[in-house]
RNA sequence: GGGUGGUUAGCUCAGUUGGUAGAGCGUCUCGUUUACACCGAGAAUGUCGGGGGUUCGAGUCCCUCACCACCCACCA
């Protein structure tokens, strides 16, 4: 059995050693710009960085463009009319981080910033550090910066912002890193003179590779790579290892000191104080007018020139722990290298292997994976999948694969050599030790004697190794026996990020890589139900990495459902202490009401704002479903007959009828759950056990148990109430099991039964439109009596006037209910409604109920009164329809007909309403 | 700032090729009728966020504005 480990490390040296066309493994080691915490010195997430405003100052300062160059600067109203325009030699930038000046890898402007445009892609000076080896840096275009926002330009400092970081990566703009791992300014390396001008070489070379300048410009058009870049130092002799702050400071006073610093008048508004001008009365707007003249240099009146410094209040990072001003900070981490595998996981989703539902879903996730960016996969934690690569110090130091000679370094030299480096170390990654160890041997045996004879040995970290080469270099000093050389190789201390291994989900747990018998038979998997929320984290994840180590995909739907948020709409969290304890709803509704709400609020939405009321109004639900089997059980409808799949055979239109309603509802739930919509299957459940079987179909029944169709009706009522257990079985599983097994006599448990499948022949729609019938003459008389006050308990005889033959038969064969329900004593047929009555219209006919004095005429007219007005007004509007020659020509031919119908029965029913109320106007 | 979703009865929410708005809860009235007061019968309640457009017809399609929520990024 493979465990879920042996399968995270698998698929690690998997794609690390599956190499792409640019001969980078699709997991590869970089640069990576991480939140770091001076004081612990470590890594930490977003999660554990705590953004605090502090008040900060934005300073200006000017970069002189490089050998004198001058340019027309010009700006222009919305109207495009010119509002200022002068010689400059150079380029304004703003900034709260002065200190990171010495960072800078360019200054970027927007594409589509005309004032900047002459000066795209000349060189400009970063006005810090010695005079004569200022550092020159190309002035590049980028989407990043906005024209309206301060000068319109941007310092990039890509290491030490995370910003910047982004523009750098997109133009190829060099990161250099300033401080070291508790802030300081770095003091390592070569002298500033000497990485300075390596620098400078690499900007040349920038420009000549974008092709802003002849390649003769650049005598060595120098690229460097990462490690390079970060080798250098271009922190000042003078300024190196001084804290930040204290940088901050020298630089800005060096910089104002040589009148690089945008000067204002002291009146300034920006500079927050107050002052003469700006306490002068607001009345004239062009006294106030923009003074970005002044900021720019230009002449200013008569009053005194200061820095232009703003106080800003800015949002700064802090540890949540230390307390300390975290710095962006560029380390080696591990990366997959996702846009070379993520076009399976589009396609897959795209041709429908894959369906997210509901579709917005796979908006966000096609949105994202469009997008992706390379996937940083490497975690300074202490629980984890570690990674599994070895390092060994650097075996291709200086002289050491050098075939041109060196060949003449003494071997201890060589050593020396490996303990003095400090380029990026030799690795290599396989699932155990003692694969790598082969590895690093194979490199060795290419090294000359004695070195190659030295054995691989594995220790805790870099600086363990060190000592540990140092003593054995000691060691074959004195002995002169290669046996005792050791070459030290540690282990990558970091751990994996957890969605690494959760996106090997759907393998791993079935005891991939073996190909075990629960991989053959549930992978792929059919559906993942999940929350929208980690769509990006895991199911973008799960379909990227499944599809890039065993090339299936990992499921065939994903069903999206909603979050639980508590009253309010938030998102329950526990910091936030908003959360519904699932298990205190369970104790105190019980857990089958809060499976049902939970299902019947499942839409398709984002959003599920849980209210107890809803819960309690569903605990309902199941106390209702209880006594209606309480009822049957008393009346042994389980009695004599086992559980069967098919419904008995009926006369009683009551049964027929109920049987047709369950055939429907079945239909209604196998489609909605198809469908993934299970609000929809609760609520034709819901909708179906209330409101017909207890409402209706239990009252029916009661007369019929003393009647001629008793066993039938008693078999019927078991089979209804029996596929109300099956159907809602899923939704609310302890309430219906437990009826289920203290019913009847069943061969099975519920949850074992079959799911029905049985189909619209069970519908018989004679029956449906008489009981429509029925219940619908039972809903007036009963509305009638109720808003003529006239009293439950008063049994009342009625008059049938002008039934037609299909009412009358209608009405026979279904008194019994009729007047049991409505509360009538008996019914008669009559030729007109007597005076004092009230009076019930219905398809075929009318009944009358004589009040007698008991009536009141007012009301019984207002009443007639007011469903006349409404009946009137639907029939207004259907009839303007139809008189609409372009609906006639537009419209569907159902609908036409449909309205035609609607039509008729309104003015049928209406023209009864006034009959009824001319009459009470003789009687009033 | 970018993205996504939402705005329908007092509350929580349905409303899937555009055909003239529904449920539960709550409210009000009445009620011991052979299961059920965690019940029964009845009733009231909506300019479908605002505005504009397409259409014979818009809660539904398009544009726009406002507000709310969530995700991502946060301003040199």
């Amino acid at each position: 059995q493979g465990n879920f480990h042996d399968a995270v490390i698998r698929v690690f040296v998997d794609l690390y050693h599956k190499k792409r066309p640019d001969g980078r493994g699709i997991i590869y080691r970089g640069k990576r710009l991480v939140n770091w915490d001076p004081h612990f010195e470590t890594a930490i997430s977003d999660l554990e960085v705590e953004q605090t405003e502090v008040a900060g100052h934005m300073w200006h300062f000017k970069y002189p463009l490089a050998g004198g160059a001058t340019y027309d600067y010009v700006e222009r109203d919305a109207e495009g009319r010119e509002t200022l325009r002068e010689t400059r030699d150079y380029i304004s930038i703003a900034t709260t981080r002065p200190e990171t000046m010495l960072g800078d890898g360019a200054v970027a402007v927007h594409p589509s910033d005309e004032r900047y445009a002459p000066i795209v892609g000349m060189l400009c000076e970063i006005p810090v550090g010695p005079k004569d080896q200022r550092r020159l840096i190309p002035i590049i275009t980028d989407d990043y910066p906005d024209p309206a926002f301060g000068s319109g330009a941007v310092k990039i400092t890509g290491a030490h912002d995370f910003n910047d970081y982004g523009v750098a990566q997109r133009n190829g703009i060099p990161c250099y890193r300033l401080m070291d791992t508790r802030a300081a300014m770095r003091s390592d390396g070569a002298p500033y003179a000497e990485s300075a001008a390596v620098a400078q070489a690499a900007a040349r070379g920038w420009l000549v590779r974008k092709g802003y300048v002849p390649a003769g410009f650049a005598e060595q058009p120098l690229t460097l790579d990462e490690a390079a870049v970060d080798a250098l130092n271009l922190v000042p002799d003078e300024l190196r290892g001084l804290d930040r702050l204290e940088a901050r400071k020298r630089v800005v006073d060096a910089i104002t000191a040589e009148g690089l610093a945008v000067m204002v008048p002291a009146s300034d508004p920006r500079l927050g104080r107050v002052s003469a001008s700006s306490a002068a009365p607001a009345g004239s707007a062009q006294e106030g007018a923009p003074d970005d003249s002044y900021e720019e240099g230009g002449t200013p009146p008569e009053l005194s020139l200061v820095p232009l410094v703003e106080p800003k209040p800015i949002m700064q990072p802090h540890g949540d722990r230390s307390k300390v001003v975290i710095e962006p900070m560029l380390t080696d981490q591990w990366f997959v290298d996702t846009a070379k595998i993520v076009q399976p996981a589009i396609d897959a989703v795209r041709n429908g292997d894959t369906v997210i539902l509901p579709e917005r879903d796979a908006k966000v996730y096609f949105h994202w994976l469009e997008n992706i960016e390379p996937w940083c996969i490497s975690r300074q934690l202490w629980w984890g999948h570690q990674i599994p690569v070895w390092y060994g110090l650097p075996l291709d130091a200086d002289g050491f694969h050098d075939d041109e000679g060196d060949d003449a370094l003494d071997e201890v030299e060589m050593f020396r050599l490996l303990l003095e480096t400090e380029g990026e170390p030799h690795h290599h990654c396989a699932a155990r030790f003692e694969g790598v160890a082969d590895a690093f041997r194979d490199d060795l045996a290419s090294l000359p004697h004695p070195l190659n004879a030295a054995s691989i040995v594995e220790v805790a970290d870099r600086e363990t190794a060190v000592e540990r080469l140092a003593q054995s270099l000691a060691d074959y000093t004195i002995s002169q026996d290669p046996t005792h050389l050791v070459y030290p190789v540690w282990r990558d201390a970091d751990v994996l990020d957890t969605w690494f291994s959760s996106g090997l989900w759907p393998i791993g747990t079935l005891g991939w890589p073996e190909n075990t018998l629960e991989f053959q038979r549930y992978f792929p998997t059919s559906t993942l139900v999940t929350g929208f929320d980690i769509i990006f984290f895991w199911v973008a994840r799960m379909m990227m990495m499944q599809l890039a180590v065993v090339g299936q995909v990992p499921f065939r739907t994903v069903y999206v459902h909603a979050l639980v948020r508590d009253e309010k709409g938030k998102k329950m969290s526990k910091s936030l202490g908003n959360v519904l304890d699932p298990l205190d709803l369970i104790d105190e509704y019980g857990c089958d009401a809060v499976r049902f709400t939970l299902t019947a609020m499942a839409a398709m939405g984002r959003d599920l704002k849980l209210s107890t009321q809803r819960i309690a109004g569903y605990r309902n639900f199941g106390t209702k479903l209880w006594n209606a089997c309480r009822f049957a059980e008393m009346n042994g409808v389980w009695e004599g007959h086992a559980t069967q799949v098919a419904p008995p055979p009926a006369t009683a239109i009551v049964n027929r009828w109920i049987i047709g309603e369950t055939a429907l509802v079945r239909a209604e739930v196998d489609a909605a759950l198809a469908a993934y919509r299970f609000d929809q299957a609760a609520d034709a459940l819901y909708r179906f056990v209330w409101g017909r079987v207890c409402d209706w179909y239990v009252e029916f029944a009661k007369p019929l148990f003393d009647g001629p169709e008793a066993a039938e009706t008693r078999h019927t009522m078991a089979w209804v109430l029996d596929q109300c257990m099956i159907l809602l079985h899923p939704i609310m599983p302890f309430v219906t099991e437990e009826l289920w097994q203290t019913t009847g006599t069943r061969a099975t448990m519920l949850a074992h039964a079959d799911w029905p499948a049985y189909g619209d022949d069970l519908t018989d729609a004679q029956a449906m439109r008489e009981m429509r019938w029925v219940t619908g003459l039972i809903d007036e008389v009963r509305s009638a009596r109720a808003q003529m006050h006239v009293p439950v308990g008063l049994k009342l005889d009625a008059l049938a006037v002008g039934l037609d033959p299909v009412a009358q038969a209608a009405f026979a064969r279904n008194e019994a209910l009729i007047l049991r329900l409505a509360r009538l004593g008996g019914v008669t047929p009559a030729d007109s409604v007597p005076k004092g009555a009230i009076t019930v219209t219905v398809e075929g006919g009318t009944f009358a109920i004589p009040l007698g004095g008991i009536i009141d005429i007012a009301e019984e007219k207002a009443r007639l009164a007011k469903t006349l007005e409404k009946l009137d007004r639907d029939m207004a509007g259907l009839r303007g329809r139809l008189a609409n020659p372009n609906f006639l020509a537009s419209a569907k031919e159902d609908v036409i007909d449909e309205t035609r119908e609607k039509l008729e029965q309104g003015d049928d029913e209406a023209a009864k309403l006034r009959a009824a109320l001319s009459r009470l106007a003789e009687a009033g």
